[in-house]
DNA sequence: TCTGGGGTCCTAGGACCC
DNA sequence: TCTGGGGTCCTAGGACCC
């Protein structure tokens, strides 16, 4: 941003982290769940079949989200459940709830748009809040969280920015509830204002006021401490030397952009504590890109009959979803994991991870049907399976755009299929999902194979 | 037992059109 | 006869985030 005089102009970025979010929102809506070690699950969207909910709880969900209390025994996010019990057997599994985190992002976001209209929802519980009007105080290079409010110099009262932190902090408090804390970074840009919210947690509060405080933290950090740089990046960095940002300091642009394209521009900055990206404000934020589902099944599994019902309950949710946002989209891609893991070879090939898997994208006309983006799945799978029992499928479907009345064909069968996709809808939306399923669904018919001339041997090329 | 689930962005390369 | 160059669309696949 540039200010009139022509001069760049400093800003002010807060970055508002809640803590252990999911976790803290079932503690503040269940005393009983209070001060206790528990483990929030993710994923309330998929509808368990009669074995898989036996299974629920057991072996491949995943903690979404640990509370305070259980991160004490180690209990991280991502972690399967058997393991959390084990470093932790007293914890509580908390089924998540998605739409309670929704209404308490909502009230959050109420509140902090009392602050600043340049706000940009990051993720549910994730925001950045650029105050035009404020300046950092030239001497708060310093650490400082709500414990030490004592040690705050008075004459740093006079700017409004730590001010505005303790005021978020306090109305989170005391108008979302006690249990709900929030980590508060402020800095110059938003990669620097997000590293500091990290720095300190929970109910933390860190300033990096300019550039030179930005280097000499991130000259205390891993490289993977700064988002943007995961393990793929952090590795390929190491592979070239490079271990901390003193030494990615050291190397030069050419090189970076050399090795990571236009990543290495990202790198080259982020060393120097240099981000331009600007605020998104809410309600600039783009649709959405693609509407995808996945599934991880209880046990392996190369039952077609099984896989074909997984596929159909994953691809009637994406429909629904876009029908609920008034979208139809064109590019559907399926693809799943294989449950048996790579050795030696295979696994340099596939730095990513250790589940081999495949998948294949394809387009069709603009869709919302259910039906539609499961025969295009269907074919895909039957396309690129090599009949190898699988853990996990996906679809998604991308290219989207918003639904417009000449969108719709006006053949009438296709009419009497909308009602009946509306009424189906209608009903699921009031007694729950799969209340009501297409017929196919629940039949047993098998499909026939009939795979595409031009794509069977793909899987044979890389 | 041994990484779930929902997303975004970027690049490369092939097909196809003019 | 055989091939330049620009542009767009599509798919594959990698990497990252929460």
């Amino acid at each position: 941003m540039v200010s009139g005089d022509g001069r760049r102009r400093i800003r002010t970025i807060l970055h508002v982290d809640f803590n252990s979010y999911f976790a803290t929102v079932e503690q503040q809506a269940n005393p009983r769940l209070r001060g206790k070690p528990i483990g929030v699950t993710g994923g309330d969207r998929m509808p368990a079949s009669p074995d898989e909910r036996a299974s629920r709880g057991g072996e491949r969900t995943v903690i979404g989200a640990a509370s305070v209390e259980a991160k004490k025994f180690g209990v991280k996010t991502g972690m399967q459940i058997w393991e959390a019990k084990k470093l932790c057997p007293q914890i509580t599994i908390v089924p998540g709830d998605s739409d309670k985190y929704l209404e308490t992002t909502k009230k959050f976001l109420n509140i902090l748009k009392d602050y600043s209209p340049y706000l940009e929802v990051f993720s549910i519980d994730e925001v950045f809040l650029e105050i035009p009007t404020s300046v950092i105080p030239a001497n708060a290079g310093i650490q400082l969280n709500n414990s030490a409010n004592s040690l705050l110099d008075p004459r740093l009262r006079g700017d409004d920015i730590l001010e505005i932190a303790k005021s978020i902090k306090k109305r989170i408090k005391t108008e979302i509830g006690e249990w709900i804390t929030c980590s508060i970074g402020i800095s110059y840009n938003k990669l620097l204002a997000k590293l500091a919210g990290s720095l300190q947690k929970p109910d933390g509060l860190v300033i990096i006021a300019n550039q030179k405080e930005a280097i000499k933290v991130l000259d205390k950090l891993e490289l993977d401490a700064v988002c943007g740089i995961g393990p793929g990046i952090k590795n390929r960095l190491n592979k070239l030397g490079i271990f901390n940002f003193k030494q990615l300091r050291e190397a030069t642009l050419d090189i970076l952009i050399f090795y990571f394209k236009s990543y290495g521009q990202f790198l080259y900055d982020c060393s120097r504590g240099i981000n331009h990206a600007p605020i998104f404000p809410f309600y600039e934020k783009e649709e959405v890109k693609s509407i995808g589902h996945r599934h991880t099944t209880s046990h392996d599994t190369n039952n077609l009959e099984e896989i074909k019902q997984l596929l159909l309950k994953l691809t009637e949710l994406v429909a629904r979803r876009l029908r609920a946002k008034k979208l139809v989209g064109r590019t559907v891609h399926c693809w799943f994991r294989y449950s048996f893991h790579l050795r030696g070879e295979e696994m340099q090939l596939h730095l990513g991870g250790v589940f081999h898997g495949d998948g294949m994208q394809v387009t069709i006309p603009y869709t919302c049907d259910g039906l539609e983006i499961f025969k295009a799945t269907w074919k895909i799978f039957h396309t690129i399976w090599n009949g190898d029992k699988i853990r996990t499928v996906g679809v998604s479907i991308s290219n989207l755009k918003s639904e417009t009345p000449q969108n719709l064909s006006l053949l009438p069968e296709s009419a009497v299929q909308e009602k009946i996709i509306q009424a189906i809808d209608q009903i699921n939306n009031k007694y729950g999902e799969f209340t009501l399923q297409r017929g196919i669904l629940l039949g047993t018919g098998e499909m026939k194979r009939k795979p595409n001339p031009f794509l069977a041997d793909r899987r044979f090329k890389l």
